[in-house]
RNA sequence: GGGGCGGUAGUUGAGUUGGUUACAACAUCGGCCUGUCACGCCGAAGGUCGCGGGUUCGAGUCCCGUCCGCCCCGCCA
């Protein structure tokens, strides 16, 4: 050990040195951040987790110091006894960015803990470098103050919702990562079982039914932070292991768990941020939300509503134009949105628009310049729609003069994906985001009444929307056998600024009600008993009627850190192709370890 | 599975119609500098143009293939 450790204890962190302590002999620890070399002035920045503090080598304090301080390079990390001095009586000035800016601490000793070789990325927040190599050299990456200021954050939700379950009497209790694999749902990762060859375990893709089974326990309120793991295709949002805050309580219906986790949103805004939320969040139906925004988790700080126009294109059997009547003939949507005059967008802007919904898949983009009278220009439909129709769908619209009103049509799934996504698309391009204001910054509501069921287009079969164990909605029972399409669930999302946090649902808590969800999904008795057996015979020993959310605490920090990508919160996160660029993993095993979990890979060598 | 964008000194980028020794900034190295804090000044070094093949007198540039990263659709009960 260094006789230097032996000697000093730290007593300061690098943000903590103020006017107050002048005169203090003081002792930091952290890393060489900057270097300043007068020759006969030495100063360097030292960082750590917390801050900056200058300190100063000088030959009248220490010559052979002042000389050794020549050799310190960016990121060594040293360690200085020192004194704290006042920049300003010392002939120099306040730096007033740093908070320690009006003091220096004049080096009496130095130790070299460790020298760095030249950083391959310079820790510096204003640089900018490439994801891949921030991944590559994470170590470093993670030395910036901005990701050291996240993971504060994270650390702050995380212990917003300790001290908010506890207080609610609810008991953090561990599950199972090693679970019973079920196909069906999220694509599970597997784990060979070496002890039982040929078995494997599957990773958890969240605690969805050990939680339930903790209320038929009755430990009556559960919360738990908790991975989860799900193999399926990346996004930026996405991440192939992922953190939930998993609640469940018994004796609650939706509203109960929503307030409470209101709370709970609440508490985390003003303990991370010291941001006020107002309760409780509004609530709007699935049905609305696609309606309005063809989104289930639509961004409600602003407007740029769609409009529905089948039925109004309808009485004019679509008006004179070919592609609106074909596709009410065939049963598909017709929707516009209307960008407001004020936005002034020109044709150009116009073909970009269409550049972006093609990129999505859009055969096009249906256009009309809204003139006096209510014409159109600059658009494929002007000469093909009757008067009548066309004033129609503007007075449907809303569409004033100047407006610019934009279409889809055909397949009602596509139609909402791709004028959800040009909804999102405008309000970021055209400044609506830009302009919020600090009190409509952050915009929350619950999502309900979503469908029970997700109709397969392929084979008409039917599949549970959120998960089997969803309750369906009071009086929807009998429409489990007669019309599933139609069954609504007592499910809901937690939506933030257009982003999905959480989802849960009131649980099915009798076999009866569970066995005949099963059956509208077409699951064999075979099947039921071999993949759900344990829970419906948990369901028959008094289960309490109980209900429950998962929060995702990843997407939540992300938000609140004002980042688009997980990989930004997530200390190690992976690639879009699943690989962690630090480690190299995933990498092949020896064929010994393979043997040993009774395995053969047939997968071809590169 | 599909669509799009990208890969050039340590890093971020420029590089025209295929044509001299591939350029800039920052970082690095050496020297100078007693009040800097994006320190400054002088000087130097630094390249498998992702990889493989092809076209050509000649390829960073054109063509084919491939790898990697990012964004999106599908997928994510």
């Amino acid at each position: 050990m260094s006789s230097f450790l032996e000697k000093n204890r730290r007593t300061h962190r690098c943000h903590e040195l103020r006017g107050e302590n002048l005169g203090d002999e003081v002792i930091l620890m952290g890393w060489v951040d900057s270097l300043r070399d007068h020759g006969g002035r030495r100063f360097i920045d030292l960082r750590d987790r917390e801050g900056l503090t200058q300190i100063v080598f000088k030959p009248e304090t220490d010559d052979k110091l002042h000389q050794l301080a020549h050799e310190l390079r960016n990121e060594w990390c040293i360690g200085v006894r020192g004194v704290v001095e006042d920049r300003v009586a010392n002939g120099g000035s306040e730096n007033p960015k740093l908070v320690t800016g009006t003091i220096e601490v004049n080096v009496l000793e130095l130790e070299v803990f460790n020298r760095s070789v030249v950083p391959p990325i310079q820790v510096e927040d204003q640089i900018e470098t490439s994801e891949e190599k921030r991944l590559q050299h994470r170590v470093l990456d993670l030395r910036r103050p901005k990701m050291q200021k996240t993971f504060k954050l994270r650390h702050r939700i995380a212990q917003a919702t300790r001290n908010f379950f506890d207080r609610e009497g609810f008991l953090e209790v561990e599950t199972p990562i090693l679970v019973k694999y079920t196909p069906g749902g999220a694509r599970n990762f597997v784990v060979p079982s070496r002890l039982n060859p040929g078995e494997f375990y599957a990773l958890a893709e969240s605690p969805q039914l050990y939680k339930q089974m903790l209320m038929m326990a009755g430990f009556d309120r559960y919360f738990q932070i908790v991975k989860c793991f799900r193999d399926e295709d990346l996004r930026g949002d996405r991440q192939p292991e992922f953190t939930q805050i998993d609640v469940e309580m018994s004796f609650g219906v939706e509203e109960d768990i929503q307030t409470i986790m209101e709370g709970l949103v609440q508490q985390i805004f003003r303990e991370s941020l010291g941001v006020e939320v107002a309760t409780p969040f509004k609530r709007m139906s699935y049905q609305e939300c696609m309606d309005r925004f063809g989104s289930d988790k639509p961004d409600l700080r602003y407007g740029l509503e769609h409009v529905t126009l089948n039925e109004t294109l309808g009485k004019f059997d679509g008006g004179g134009v070919p592609f609106f009547k074909s596709t009410l003939d065939e049963g598909g949507l017709i929707k516009a949105m209307v960008v407001p005059a004020q936005y002034k967008l020109s044709r150009a802007d116009g073909d970009k628009l269409e550049d972006f919904v093609k990129g999505l898949g859009a055969a096009g983009l249906g256009r009309a310049k809204v003139g006096a009278d209510g014409a159109w220009t600059q658009s494929p439909f002007a000469k093909l729609i009757s008067d009548d129709a066309r004033l129609a769908l503007n007075s449907a619209c809303g569409a004033q003069e100047g407006d610019l009103l934009l279409l889809q049509f055909g397949n009602a799934k596509k139609v909402h994906m791709v004028m959800s996504a040009l909804r999102q698309h405008l309000a970021n391009t055209l400044g609506i985001i830009d302009a919020l204001g600090d009190d409509t910054k952050w915009h929350l509501h619950w999502v309900t009444d979503f469908p029970l069921f997700e109709e397969n287009e392929e084979d008409g079969t039917f599949g549970a929307a959120h998960h089997p164990f969803t309750s369906p909605q009071v009086g929807h029972e009998d429409k489990l056998t007669s019309d599933p399409a139609s069954c609504l669930a007592r499910a809901y999302d937690l939506v933030l600024n257009g982003n999905e946090i959480g989802g849960g649902s009131v649980r099915i808590h009798d076999d009866k009600v569970q066995a005949k969800v099963f059956d509208a999904m077409s699951i064999s008795e075979d099947d039921k008993e071999a993949k759900f057996g344990f829970l419906l015979e948990a369901l028959k020993y008094g289960a309490p009627p109980h209900c429950g959310i998962a929060l995702g605490l990843d997407r939540l920090v992300m938000l609140l850190r004002g980042t688009t990508s997980l990989r930004d919160v997530i200390a190690y996160p992976k690639t879009q192709k699943g690989t962690d660029l630090l480690t190299g993993a995933p990498t092949p095993v020896d064929l010994k370890q393979l043997q040993e979990v009774h395995i053969a890979s047939i997968a071809k060598k590169n």
